[in-house]
DNA sequence: GACAAATGATATTAAAATAGTATCATTTAT
DNA sequence: ATAAATGATACTATTTTAATATCATTTGTC
């Protein structure tokens, strides 16, 4: 069960080159030979933020993307609503119709109770939490 | 996203039903009658179930299953697991490869957090608890 | 104004995960 | 012996996710 798919995954990583450069207008190819992710997936990826306000997006020659926000104001609920539409872990549908004891259904409830849990921890991870740690990592192994 | 796919909703059904009747040994058929799910489907959940030791099997002529625990010890983690999978909700691939990034991945440890809070919730559930509200339901709405 | 470099919109294909079905083998009470 | 059950397993279908492709439009530069 994947709570960021691979686009999402995409997305960060887009946002977070998109932010440590914060220069005005970054073209895809730019990003494609940093992120290592192809063309057509970052295009798809791009312009669907760009659709969703989180970037804004200059077309035409020396065009590009920079973020629509500051990374600070970029949450991480908001992406996975991007991709994946309106954050739910529950379906409650039973042989291809929606249950109908859907009104009084435990599990309903306490999954509810779990998604309220993680859509606040969604909503609390923000683009510039995300952003690498810098300098020294004492505990990470040498390469 | 779903958290509870489809056969997990079924395999809850299907040991509440088991707890509810306490009967020593329910065939598939009833089950299907009973809960509108197939035949061939039911039947494949009911083999992982006895597989992986929720409920106890008897082959032949009045066979059937029966729960193999108490239902305050069947717990919602444990049906994830067995239809899913060791729980996860992280996946750290870039482009069918491990990422390079994994050790020092701020994203990973932020998903991390949460995956083991949600653990943890799944942890907590057991089929007692999800056994259906009796009696007075003073909040919900005559039919 | 022509051209090249960019994104917009959209359609298509591929791959993977879920969901559902079918079949033959084996066991067991009667 | 037989009928009623599960075991093992293979297969098919559907849905979701991932990836690609293509043509249209915009815009800076010469």
């Amino acid at each position: 069960m994947k709570l960021i798919t691979r686009e999402i995954d995409y997305a960060v990583r887009a946002l977070k080159s998109l932010a440590e450069k914060g220069v005005d207008r970054v073209p895809v190819a730019d990003l494609v030979e940093e992120l290592g992710i192809t063309r057509p997936m970052l295009r798809k990826i791009m312009q669907e933020l760009a659709k969703n306000g989180m970037v804004m997006s200059y077309k035409g020659n020396n065009g590009g993307f920079r973020l629509s926000k500051r990374p600070e104001d970029i949450y991480l609920i908001d992406l996975v609503e991007i991709f994946q539409g309106k954050f739910s872990l529950n379906e409650c549908v039973l042989n291809k119709e929606i249950c109908p004891n859907r009104d009084c259904c435990v599990l309903k409830t306490k999954i509810e109770d779990i998604e309220a849990k993680v859509k606040k921890e969604l909503e609390s991870i923000n683009l510039e939490s995300l952003m690498d740690w810098k300098g020294d990592l004492k505990w990470q192994k040498d390469k």
